[in-house]
RNA sequence: GGAGAGGUGGCAGAGCGGUUGAAUGCACUGGUCUUGAAAACCAGCAUAGGUUAAUAGCCUAUCGAGGGUUCGAAUCCCUCCCUCUCCGCCA
């Protein structure tokens, strides 16, 4: 959620800011519920004030055992008129609060405006791609002529947009995510969590997934519904939720190995083919609480932490600065990752790196006592994948293919592996 | 699933329907004392909104959430959520 405050004292800034990202903002009927909002408060204090006043009158001539009656008199068409303005006043705070959850965050400065993908900008490029002497397969023929990856299975299960590993595959699937999880742990500093994969209406909230993107998850059938985690972002942030942190506590950094469940609805026809995009995949996720002084710095180390990763299994990628066009409702900043697949020969998102800036913990109300002021101040909170399990799986099988059809296992996932060189 | 207890400020913990934004303790901040520190003593110490030049005043709201009763609700009533204890079931 963007500073209501800075929608009251510039709202020309924002609507242009918001405009970089192909945001059309109705000023004029923002300033108008802004105005009415202002009138019809100063109406209901006043009566407020009226009551309370009289409230205390009748409280004391009660004591004093005087006659109340006449007081009664008074006060006795204000509680209609309160009443009345009250449900004014709610009505226009509603309406203002559709308005102000569904507005993305304001890009930063740095990031280059642009529609789509297209715009991102390139900062830079590690490792080169492999050069095959043979033609190599992609992903699902390689898996398939394994007989470890099985998507006609899944189907029978669950339908499209599953996959069903075994073997070696299935092994090699689950050393990936060890092996991502004990580096962010061993060597970049992050406290590993088990979180629920299933939460409330408020956390999905406070990461933004509602009240706009209700459609891209799944959600339960009871009373209370609760929402299956598009990615563990969600609970590992609102951890923070409604707290006030001591300086000390910062910067919190988190990692969790979790599934992510997400509808793609919208995404038909795209990425049909093999586990690119399913409704259901492994995901080590990093999320990092900071002081806002910090988070600039903050998406630089946990761009390099999730980069550690593809370094150290030997994968080509590119490090990629996302356009305004191509950024999530709640980020000001992202870099993406892209790693090169040889089965489609060119570079796809296995990672993406997001600074929110304040936006995520003015909606979850979460704050950090800073000692400059004394008083509880909005965190800035960051999120970023380290890595995407199930795409960083075909990545492998893609890149370490050999002619014979076998897979070469990288030297890092050897050990999680039993000491296997290769899956056949 | 059954029975019971409870949700109050950073924490702990009071609170006859009326002057309670809320006792007290701890923590924290400033001061006195001290060579320094501790102890002791004194003072201060919630968040948000409105008004405002103001992080000064003044006003309003907030005691799990949402409704209701009342001139007036932290206190009474209803619904829901959550936590704890005991029993049952269970990976």
């Amino acid at each position: 959620m963007l500073d209501p405050l800075l929608l009251r004292q510039d709202i020309t800034a924002v609507a242009s800011g918001l405009k970089r990202r192909g945001y059309v903002l109705d000023t004029e009927n923002y300033q108008g519920l802004e105005s009415q909002r202002k009138a019809i408060q100063i109406k209901v204090q006043e009566l407020q004030q009226q009551r309370n006043s009289r409230s205390k009158l009748i409280g004391h001539a009660k004591a004093k055992g005087e006659d109340i009656q006449p007081l009664l008199d008074e006060v006795a068409s204000l509680g209609s008129s309160l009443k009345g303005a009250e449900q004014q006043e709610q009505l226009v705070l509603e309406q203002q609060k559709a308005i102000l959850t569904g507005l993305p965050n304001l890009a930063d400065a740095s990031v280059p405006d642009g529609k789509d993908e297209n715009d991102n900008l390139e900062l830079r490029r590690w490792g080169k791609p492999r050069q095959f002497e043979f033609e190599p397969l992609d992903h699902v023929d390689l898996g398939t002529k394994l007989g470890e990856m099985d998507a006609e299975a899944a189907a029978k299960l669950s339908g499209s947009r599953f996959t069903l590993l075994r073997g070696g595959v299935a092994r090699l699937h689950r050393a990936l995510a060890q092996f991502m999880l004990d580096t962010h742990t061993q060597e970049h500093g992050y406290t590993e969590l088990y979180v629920p994969y299933m939460v409330n209406a408020d956390a999905m909230f406070g990461t933004g997934q509602l009240p706009k993107f209700a459609d891209d998850a799944f959600i339960t059938t009871d009373e209370i519904p609760r929402y299956l985690i598009p990615t563990s972002e969600v609970p590992m942030t609102n951890l923070v939720a409604g707290e006030i942190l001591k300086a000390d506590e910062l910067p919190m950094q988190l990692t969790a190995l979790t599934p992510c469940f997400r509808r793609e609805a919208g995404s038909y026809g795209r990425d049909t083919r093999g586990m690119i995009r399913q409704h259901q995949f492994e995901k080590v996720e990093m999320v990092q609480i900071v002081q806002p002084d910090d988070s600039d710095a903050a998406l630089e180390r946990m761009t390099k932490h999730a980069e550690a990763i593809l370094q150290k299994l030997e994968l080509a990628y590119r490090v990629m600065l996302l356009c305004t066009g191509d950024m999530g409702f709640a980020a000001e900043k992202t870099h993406d990752l892209e790693v090169w697949l040889p089965g489609q020969d060119s570079y796809r998102e296995i990672s993406s790196i997001s600074r929110c800036g304040a936006f995520q913990a003015r909606r979850m109300k979460a704050r950090w006592r800073n000692p400059e002021t004394g008083r509880p101040e909005l965190v800035n909170t960051l999120n970023g994948s380290g890595v995407a399990v199930g795409r960083t799986l075909i990545a492998v099988l893609e890149n370490y293919q050999q002619e014979d059809g076998r897979i070469k296992i990288p030297a890092v996932l050897q050990a999680y592996m039993g000491g296997l060189e290769y899956i056949a």
